[in-house]
DNA sequence: GAAGAAATTAACCCGTTGGATAAATACTGG
DNA sequence: CCAGTATTTATCCAACGGGTTAATTTCTTC
């Protein structure tokens, strides 16, 4: 009894005590408006759309740190300089956090993907740019990652429900298939590979590398994610697909291989 | 009070009385030694043995199915028709059993791998011969795929602290850097690839089209799990390593690419 | 400058969960 | 067949964690 209240008063402290800390946090564009008279002032004690946008980025942090299971709501209220009614308040239960969340990522994945613009490029070239470009955003996104992880252990059930990232169509596929198209006609590509496949083995060979970093590195009982081994293994993926399609062994190829990240013989896997 | 009281009475009995049920688990090669008679007589009501593989087993699909965090305790030992006491009488407390869990796919697959022999196989039909194993064995343990994303999850913090699985080498990457020597000498392989490269890209083309399906069938609106889809992912997988190694477009890859699950123009992704 | 709406906070409820205890039961060696 | 050990069961509980309620503060509008 005592110990549970005095269990109960810590935690509630905690929350409080934590709370004045913050606002380091994410895009307050807002603040710069206030001249503190005209009729749409907001010198902001409160700022609901910062707020909400703060709620969303600290369960972005806690969803991709923890997975839906292990994320606590509390602690998102916490790094998000807010109050755990907030959530409520403002996005809702934690499922309508994590799919906020989970929709909030796939649209910022799908608006930079429509920036890359590869029509312009010789198809080798719009090739490389593609996995140059997976595995820079992979790299910089790294939650990203997490959050596919999470959402495909729960067997894509909230993806489902989601009729907003159904509708989000990538540009790639269609980008893949008129470079692919344009690479067999001027002959530079030997053949027609299907787009779809190809997506996903470029979308593959980063992801795996990234989102497995941490066992990998355990087991090859180095590190993956130096500069020295990242650099190799974009220029292994681009060789490698590119030897697939030209038929071509690059300068890349032959550089990047077979040396760098050389395993001293008995390297364990 | 009423209330509380018929909660905890409910899940009481539900685990008494979802017991008796158990038994048609894992491997209980006892049962055949029971003669009732000499000193070792086993006629279990006991098994010792056999309670430890349930429940290892029971974890295993456990901790595949929701992660470390959202693994519950209790539901380990229904399905292992077993009492919550005995999951730490036999193993220990839930990380002792996720590690076990994580040790033995580990141990599990590396035993498969050392079975499988390449040496005598000319160099590309040797690494066809390992793409097909790695995916086969990824279909056939999926729980191992979910386990290794759930360590990346914790950044592989148990993995770390396992001696025992750091000292189990696969025996791939050896494997892989005779068979790329072998076929730059034949000439079958314009490239000697390195070796970890290459082992980590057929991984990745494997795992990240099987681990992901969910979300991916979501995105592209079709089952990517159906035995058409599978057919021709493995073959695109063999035929883009094989393409990029020989230099050649195996007959696979001119059949399999451009056709079969075919994007219909405006496909999402 | 007051009424009302919007945003925020504090307090806490209550089922769940990992873990622990102790008693019962099955088996063993002597 | 008895003492002791190994295995199993039936309860229990403190802490946690998601969610809610009600009150408070801040802003808007008229």
């Amino acid at each position: 009894m005592r110990l549970t209240l005095q269990g109960r008063v810590r935690k509630r402290r905690t929350i409080s005590q934590s709370f004045p800390r913050v606002l380091q946090l994410a895009s307050c564009e807002h603040r710069a408006t206030d001249l503190a008279k005209a009729k749409r002032v907001q010198k902001w004690q409160r700022d609901p759309e910062g707020m909400r946008l703060r709620i969303l980025e600290a369960a972005k942090q806690e969803f991709a740190a923890h997975g839906l299971a292990g994320a606590r709501v509390d602690r998102i209220a916490t790094n998000a300089g807010a109050n755990k009614r907030m959530l409520y308040y403002h996005v809702g239960n934690k499922e309508d956090l994590y799919l906020a969340v989970l929709e909030g990522a796939y649209e910022k994945i799908r608006s930079e993907e429509r920036g890359l613009d590869l029509e312009h490029l010789d198809p080798p070239e719009a090739i490389e740019r593609l996995i140059d470009f997976t595995w820079n955003y992979f790299l910089r996104n790294p939650e990203f990652l997490a959050l596919l992880n999470t959402e495909n252990l729960a067997k894509a059930r909230h993806l489902k429900r989601s009729t907003k990232v159904k509708s989000m169509h990538s540009p790639f596929v269609e980008m893949i298939r008129t470079v692919v198209t344009r690479g067999v006609e001027s002959g530079d590509f030997r053949v027609a590979v299907d787009p779809v496949q190809l997506y996903i083995s470029i979308a593959a060979l980063c992801f795996f590398y990234l989102s497995n970093s941490a066992t990998l590195s355990v087991i090859f009982g180095r590190d993956l994610l130096k500069k020295e081994a990242r650099d190799e293994r974009l220029a292994h993926m681009v060789a490698l697909v590119l030897a697939a399609l030209t038929g071509k062994s690059t300068a890349d190829f032959g550089k990047a291989v077979g040396q760098g990240v050389r395993a001293p013989a008995h390297q364990p896997v």
